[in-house]
DNA sequence: AATGGAAAAATCGTAGACGATTTGTGATGT
DNA sequence: ACATCACAAATCGTCTACGATTTTTCCATT
């Protein structure tokens, strides 16, 4: 038996970025969230709905995603379909298996290590970055985001507080100022996503927070290099929750048949 | 007047990843450099060659790259042509404007500010990790691209050296064995040569070629830090051989209008 | 009953065609 | 003579159809 494609509530705020274009109403059931509006970024929609649908865990690794069905369930032609999966895959979100379909990736326990390693030598340099470059207003945005993770913090909807770390990361890249290196930031932290949902490790919501805390406190101080150590001690520690569950193959393996 | 594409000498090494799936012979000229083998890696063999010839610079920025025209070059169809230009989108190596056709990119100074901003905290963290785990046959494989960049030195032609300095980098990320950095570096490399293609700085060579020995002598001391800090020297001199010339928009501007 | 093979169904890759948007050119009016 | 508008050419976006490959199912055989 396979896993079918779901991803019913769209429960995401991306403003579309300014396309124009109004073809034709919509034909299909228009399912997704956000009413389809200009006709032009359905294809944007699309993406949208399958990335936000991975980031919440709807769709899990190894989940085929058959073109007919995508087709119909979003009421556009195969075209633009393969289209947003072929920018899923350049992102490493699905992998597109020549004339076997397209599945939601399931990174390797290898790929997990590349990709975690990725992600400290990327973050480690943009957190160096953001503690040189931020004003008052940043550090009061990130308390605001700090406090706001407090409150979900004994949220035990994963996804929940898993987003709210997400938002936060995200935030330290976009005081660092560089888009280059937040979409580098963005593709990792998908892809730990992913990982996680594979792996499903026992994130320590607590912990995390603290560290996130400490961060904020060393880039306050301007102690660069306590900040990035502080960053980087914080990101082996995420690795290090999935590390011990990999040892234990049966929730690897078990991913592993319902794969092919 | 517009530039017109020609990318004739495909002179690049990179190997086939293996596909297979003979379908029928070529109907176009098949002009491009190897002949065209397989059939399903007529998309691998389209991307390569415009990659190739971006790195040579005989594709420009501002370039124009109509799909009529790549469709009888190759000989394909516009369904291919359209997945090369979307992969080389994604990549950043040329710009797909809605309706208005696809043109080689070509970075503002500000995106030239972020490219090499983003290089640097990548690759000083690739340094790190080379410096860390290279063996003996590493060093000796660094060494000797260093002798033949030596050789090379004194090559007048840009891209002959450029390419080797690129060979360098793309060794030392090799070192350190993060695919997923190295792809990084691979992109942020490609649009640097972008770069250089618009606002041809006055490279030194022979200055260039000792910052990366001094790399090396770094790593194979085991001097972790003085390898990241002279990456971060090498990089930072890069860019500045750049920033002089921005400032006089003269050769700037003048690509500015053979753009539109 | 289990296994091997063949046919059918499903899915994917490519090609060709049509409609829409943009751009360049030429005629016309001021 | 210059600006403006309309028309034509070019280009792009999308859809539909066909061929190839893969997977699944079913039946015959051991």
């Amino acid at each position: 038996m396979e896993q079918s494609v779901d991803m019913s509530d769209g429960a995401t705020s991306v403003s579309n970025s300014g396309r124009r274009r109004v073809r034709k109403a919509e034909a299909g059931p228009d399912l997704g969230g956000a009413a389809v509006a200009s006709g032009g970024d359905v294809e944007q929609h699309i993406y949208q709905t399958v990335f936000d649908s991975v980031l919440n865990q709807r769709l899990t690794p190894g989940t085929k995603l058959p073109e007919p069905a995508l087709c119909e369930l979003f009421g556009v032609s195969r075209a633009v379909i393969r289209k947003v999966l072929q920018r899923l895959e350049h992102e490493r979100i699905v992998e597109l298996r020549p004339n076997k379909g397209a599945v939601i990736a399931a990174p390797t326990p290898e790929e997990t290590r590349q990709i975690f390693e990725a992600r400290r030598a990327l973050e480690v340099s943009i957190v160096e970055i953001a503690a040189r470059r931020h004003t008052a207003k940043d550090l009061a945005d990130l308390r605001k985001l700090l406090a706001h993770e407090h409150e979900v913090t004994h949220n035990l909807y994963q996804p929940a507080w898993a987003a709210c770390a997400r938002e936060f990361h995200l935030r330290i890249a976009a005081v660092a100022g560089n888009p280059i290196l937040t979409n580098y930031l963005t593709e990792l932290m998908t892809r730990c996503s992913l990982i996680v949902a594979l792996y499903q490790p026992t994130g320590n919501a607590a912990c995390e927070h603290a560290e996130h805390g400490r961060i904020v406190d060393y880039m306050e101080k301007g102690d660069v290099a306590s900040a990035r150590a502080e960053m980087g001690r914080h990101l082996r520690a995420l690795e290090d929750n999935i590390s011990l569950d990999r040892g234990s193959s049966t929730q690897s393996l078990a991913q592993m048949l319902n794969l092919g």
